[in-house]
Formats: structure tokens, sequence, C-alpha cells
DNA sequence: CCCGTCATGCAATAAAATTGCATCGTTTTG
DNA sequence: CAAAACGATGCAATTTTATTGCATGACGGG
């Protein structure tokens, strides 16, 4: 993992639908050499993989939300059933066990507040485990970066 | 959008290397007419973009963490200081003002606690416009999709 | 100093994307 | 109601791109 490498990453998390000998111009090598390296960090999986981005507005999901969650049993085995009750459900796209105030923060998108209110309805019901939860709507989003700067 | 432009937008968003001829066969479309539509769904921006997704782990960012944030001044110009400010750190992958709770919620990628602190007090220093906040670190990761269920 | 290892570039080959064209079903128009 | 227009499709030819084999050069260990 050198700085062909990084740079390499650095441009297909912008980008993966460049051609590989775009990429290879781009940084100063032969479209084989670069696409041996390409192929090295998928096969060792630091590409993870290479996926479409849909703007959300243009896909029907224009409202994002983010929940935080407090439960009333803490046991490794009631955050892990919460866990994957929130996990299925579909707006839920971010789902994490956290340390601090909260126990679990959720980050939704949503169609409109009727599918806000129906998630809620179903993720904390009365048989839940859930004490309370707070939902705050995203206003304004500053930044949404798949990427992770090398 | 019909049903078969939905089916290509969920497959894309699982995995968008696979070449225009298996997708076609998935979809039950000759290449040609697949490849028509998919260059429609970019065009129109349904598809934003194609990018690949690494690894955490392997690409030396461990540590993820939830902050919100509680601006002392909350006019317009304030707010869009502080989120401008915020954007520019690396660490920062997601940047959302919201309304509830708090006003900022920040979502971080670190190599380790030593970045989370020097992000901390780079952003939350004393002439900075933040009353508090609170870090949450993401003791587990149960969902984190870049897809959007059609 | 020589050998083994590894990444590289080039050129040939294989695979994939792209385009032109004819067809078919649907909608619009006269 | 029929004709024209439109849009999406499949096929086949063409262009573009990815992939592979091979030879070269750099580097480190024995």
């Amino acid at each position: 993992m050198d700085r062909i490498d990084r740079k390499l990453l650095e441009l297909l998390q912008r980008d993966a639908s460049r051609t590989n000998a775009d990429l290879a111009e781009k940084i100063g090598l032969a479209p084989s050499s670069c696409l041996r390296r390409v192929r090295r960090l998928r096969k060792t999986g630091v590409i993870d993989r290479i996926v479409a981005i849909l703007n959300p507005a243009k896909a029907g999901r224009t409202l994002k939300a983010v929940v935080t969650v407090e439960l009333k049993l803490h046991g490794e085995q009631h955050m892990r059933r919460f866990l994957d009750f929130a996990t299925r459900e579909n707006a839920v796209s971010q789902a994490y066990a956290v340390t601090g105030q909260t126990d679990v923060i959720l980050i939704l998108r949503l169609r409109d507040t009727e599918e806000l209110n129906a998630v809620c309805e179903r993720l904390f019901e009365d048989q839940s485990n859930v004490t309370r939860f707070y939902t705050m709507l995203v206003r304004r989003t500053a930044k949404d970066d798949t990427a992770i700067s090398m």
C-alpha cells in the first residue's frame, strides 16, 4: 500500500466508472499495471465493493432523520435483538450501538413524515425494549461522503 | 421509472461492477436495451455516481463516532459557518443540521482516539460557536448501507 | 556478485460496451 | 377509425476496453 495505491483509492472513491486507461493515465502507469493494482486492492478487500449512489430526491427518499434510542434492558442479547429488528426496516440505512448519551443511533431515509411515523410505530411499540427515543429531522446535509480520505 | 428501472437500481446499488451483459440477463433484457436504461438513469441523475466503497478497517479508519453539537448562536449564518468548518475536516464523513434535541450531528471516521481528540480540539475550541457536544463512540455497526430501497 | 522476487510496459487477445437499424406495441392526431 | 409518431426493444456489426503472456529492470538477501 504505497502512494500510488492511495491515489488510486482516492480516485475510485470519487468515481469508479472511469475506464482503466483513464485511471492509468491519471496516476502515470500503464493500463496493465494499473489494472493489476486495482485488482489486488479488490482481492485483498481494501476495496469492499463498487456501487451506484442514487440521488435521494430523484429516488423518492427526500426525508432523512437521525433517531437516538434508549433501551430499557441493556444486556448484550437485548441490544442485539433490537438492532436486528431495526436493521430489517428498509428505511433504516445506518444502525449503531454506541457508548455515551444514548444506546442506539439510527439514520433513516424516508419518503415522507407518514413513513417516519409508520417506522417509529413499528420500532418503538409498547412491548419493545425502548425507554424513549429522540427524532431529529435533517434540515440540511452539509456533507455525506462515502469516501474515506487516505 | 418502471419496475425494470427499480430492479436495475436495486442491483446496481449492491454491485455496480458487474457487466452490462450480466445485468441484462438478470432483468431479462437484451444488453443493448439494458445499457440504454442504465445510461438514462445516469443522465437524468437518478444514479448520481459510481464509487468504490472501502473496508474501513483495511483502509486504516477503525474508529467511528457520532457527535451531537449544540451551538451558542443559532442564526443561519452561524450555522452555515460551523457546518463549513466541520465539512473541511477529513474525518467528518457526514454533517447534518437537524431539528430537535440538538443542532448539528457529525459522523466521524477516525484512525484512533488520538485523532478523535485532535478533531474535537479543532472543532470545539474556545472561540468556536459551540455550547457543548456529546461524543458517542460506535461499539457495533449493525447496518451501514449506501443503498436506498426502491 | 548472482539469484529470486516483484512491479512494470508493451503488444496481442479476449471480452465488453456501443451503435445502426429494423421491428413491435402504444399513444396521439387527423 | 386509420395513419402517423413515439418509444422501447433485439440483433448484429463495430468500437472500445479489459485482460493476458512475456520480457525488462529495480531491489534485497544470500
